[in-house]
DNA sequence: AATGAATGAGGATTCATTCAT
DNA sequence: TATGAATGAATCCTCATTCAT
């Protein structure tokens, strides 16, 4: 019994399976009747659950929700450190631009984001999650730039607050019909964060020259 | 307008009150306890009268809640007109200013919008009522400042949208905690907006010198 | 003011108009939505008349159901009545099918008629009033048959009544689905309903000679 | 079937009561009041549970109605069955006497079935299974009819059907108004039956002699 | 740990009818 | 006579959660 025995699957290892499979579950009702269906009744048919199990794995609906939301900006970090990872000598421009299109792949990937945090099919609770996620990416965002001499401390934590409130809004327009995503809108509004924050770079942020413009061509 | 007899109240009229009663309550409502305690039983309490007679003016529930968001933003649109009316020889910053300006004293007058505009106590229907709303906006705001030659046709319907959105979040952002809006963060934002606007501005669109700096003062 | 001229709308005549405003409606409504559709709500919207107007010609809903039955039955009744009227030297089972074909006649004039009486879609009140112009016409079929000479007084009341109710159901499944009712159907029941009245037949009743055959060839 | 334990109530065998128990309210709410009167209000609380829980159970309302019907035509069909067993070397005749009387033992156990077949307290779903029942009931008869040598193949599947839907309206009329059926007509229809269906009989359908007649009295 | 069953509270909406004008 | 407005009462059904097993 206590062998770790090819039978027998960890009691931990089952009830991550079973939560996965409850946000996954959660999430498709999400993308396809919109978070008003989202009741326990449904959670728990799409995940093939009984009601009551949800309980095991949940303290309430709410909490589905927001681990729903949590597992999705868990990956938007992750796509977000990768693309930042992946920049040599970066500007100010070429940070903005990475960040971005990070963002925009998530939401490709992940339709129930667009709904929920695009498209207004939100809730408090999920609400005060979004700022509070783009808050710490705000954060951490300003910090790397700081350290890497993009930007100067002028460029308050308020500053990078707003400037990622503003991109997400610029999704939110660019995600409205096409679940693709407007790429001529994304475009433009990388220009008007990346135009925003300039204002606060140093010159090592703004590139030698104005080779930022090139990129954007 | 003057009433054969000073006594009756004509019908109408006390439709019209009765409709305001309602919209009144729900706003109470939705500024107490949140979009989510919107039921029609509440509605009705609040603003004493039997559910049934809600449905004497609304054909349902949705449909209070969008006349309230209508009554909102014809109060903006009335707002906002006024504003740009009292403008003298305009730039694009003040224009930019005096709408955003518009737009915090009408959020500080209704409560309830603020609510359920800037803090995700949503619904898809209003959601995307706001969308429109802000569409109208953008292009009644881009007809007047091309016309006025502040602006190049190359900033399109589209980007004039963008840059009301972008507007919304930043009152969203500004709005989160305080009642009141956050002044500085309301500044920052009429700076960004001025900023990406100012791309497609005229000579005259951005004042013949840098006065733009004088009025943000 | 009291002479007949040509504006005036004599006040009984505007209101039998009505009536049959109403009416007309109601059976609509019954045809394309069921009676479970019939609200006061809905006859007043299809009528083009004000709800409360509906109670100026009828004492409650129950009451248009029943008008719009009894309007139904007279043209019935006297559908059957000229049928009957046209046979000479008649015998039963001639009797049997001229009413009964009468009946067809009105129902495919009569599709409220069919929706009420043959699908269900009846209620208490009407139920038992179908039953008792049942009876109706069960007497006044039965008094004549037995003055022409058909059938001997053997053939009760009550038998009458049987042999009109079974002629009912037979329609009921004639027009179970057909809105023209299935014809093969109703002349079996012209056969069923013939070869159970001629039990209690005369001589003159039954024909010289089994006549009755050729006819329903 | 034995229960492992004599104290535990097996969970399905409770459900199986908690079902009966809500027929049997419906049934009584239905005999007493109509079927108007069968509102998920009046069920829960006749079956002594609340409202929620009938949900556990039925879909919906007109499940309970279905349920309700489905348990007693199971009822009609196996005391038909019996009683057609029960003949040893039957005639059509017999054959006919068997079923209508167990109709009749049916309708006298079953109040709820009179009130809601017999007296028009119906609904357009149930009037549909009504029919649907006579349907099965005409075609298994019609079989066994056939098999047994008593009916000719042209007494096809629809006749079989006429025959059975109209004894359904003798049924109907004999418990108008008596809830123990009156006998004479039912007798009366019995004949009518009878007469209609020997036009198919085959010799052996019709006895050899007229030994129809004894049977009747 | 897992779950079938149970449920109190509440959801939006419709209804037939009345009444003041 | 005609009617807009008003409404108490009821409709069916869903909900998130708990609890006994």
């Amino acid at each position: 019994m206590s062998a770790p025995s090819a039978r027998r699957v960890p009691t931990q290892e089952r009830s991550r399976r079973r939560v996965a499979q409850v946000l996954d579950a959660a999430a498709r009702i999400v993308v396809e009747d919109g978070i008003e269906a989202l009741s326990t009744r449904e959670i728990a048919a799409a995940a093939g659950v009984p009601i009551a199990t949800l309980y095991q794995y949940f303290a309430d609906k709410e909490s589905v929700l927001l681990a729903l939301a949590q597992r999705d900006m868990d990956e938007m970090d992750a796509e977000v450190a990768e693309a930042i990872a992946g920049l040599e000598s970066p500007t100010l421009a070429a940070v903005v631009r990475a960040t971005m299109e990070a963002f925009v792949r998530v939401y490709h990937r992940r339709r129930a984001f667009v709904e929920i945090y695009l498209r207004g099919r939100t809730n408090v609770a999920v609400h005060q999650f979004g700022r509070e996620h783009n808050a710490r990416i705000a954060t951490s965002l300003r910090e790397y730039a700081v350290d890497a001499g993009l930007i100067r401390a002028e460029l308050t934590v308020e500053r990078a607050r707003l400037a990622v409130e503003v991109g997400d809004r610029i999704f939110q327009l660019a995600f409205e019909r096409l679940d693709e995503g407007d790429p001529d809108l994304v475009e433009e509004g990388i220009l008007l964060v990346t135009g925003y924050l300039e204002r606060y770079a140093t010159e090592r942020g703004l590139g030698t020259t104005r080779n930022q413009d090139e990129e954007n061509a």
